[in-house]
DNA sequence: ATGTATGCAAACGATTTGCAGGCGA
DNA sequence: TCGCCTGCAAATCGTTTGCATACAT
């Protein structure tokens, strides 16, 4: 199913704007913050306006098509998301992200702390941190 | 060894809006943003400036005695770090957090990600989010 | 045709910076 | 004493809101 199809279920329209989000997104294949995807969705979409890059993310992230990644400093980039539960992988160096899916391998970790804590896990949030194989050879 | 310790070892001073942060956010057991630390700082110490405590977080985490909280709307939630690799166990309701040790618990997963992907990976962010026993006893 | 979505301008709020004086070591 | 650190005021930057118009359905 299209993204334009899972948005359009969903109940929203199909806008330039939005359109013109996603295609940026998915040239870039790394966090792009608003400000950024902004800048380059101009080049495609003239009258463009920055407030609709922020109303279009979040539509796009409440329907799941979007997702915001969290780094120690910034936390206001957005990538395209796979349907499904997913983790990402970033390259510290050029900002390439990954996704790998998966909540099972936590499952033995999540046992083990409600044990000791008593908390009910509901949710989580991972990222791996590192370098992508080409940023490896690049630099040393 | 205690906080003032390591923040001296480090080579800083040991001053009163630090000591003030720190006596905050040990008494709050929960993230607070640098906005409330600031409001309940200033009930300890009346000429508590904002801007001493954005300076004083950022070098209390530099040094390893503070860390921020990633949540879905907020990132500006700040909480006392006990030495070492730890994560953090949030609870969504009443906000408060609880560590656990280790990273050990991903390696298998770090390493099966490296295979397929080629990444190296170096770093992870991994925070649970839940309900605290108090909580589920309170809410249904 | 209808009401959602857009773009602009302005409001807003959080964080940062410049600077003169204060205080920790 | 020396220079790091503070508090204030103002600058800055990211994000949100109000509103009239445009466009998707």
């Amino acid at each position: 199913m299209s993204w334009e199809e899972r948005l359009s279920r969903a109940g929203w329209r199909i806008t330039t704007p939005r359109r013109v989000v996603m295609q940026v997104l998915q040239r870039a294949g790394r966090p792009l913050s608003p400000q950024e995807i902004y800048m380059r969705g101009r080049r495609i979409h003239r009258s463009l306006g920055l407030v609709s890059v922020y109303r279009s993310l979040e539509v796009l992230e409440r329907v799941g098509l979007v997702r915001r990644v969290h780094q120690e400093d910034r936390c206001d980039g957005y990538i395209l998301a796979s349907p499904g539960h997913h983790h990402i992988l970033l390259c510290r160096r050029c900002g390439r992200t990954v996704e790998f899916p998966g909540a099972e391998d936590l499952s033995g970790l999540i046992a083990q702390v409600e044990q000791r804590t008593g908390f009910q896990v509901e949710d989580h949030l991972l990222e791996l941190i590192g370098l992508c194989s080409p940023c490896q050879r690049s630099k040393s």
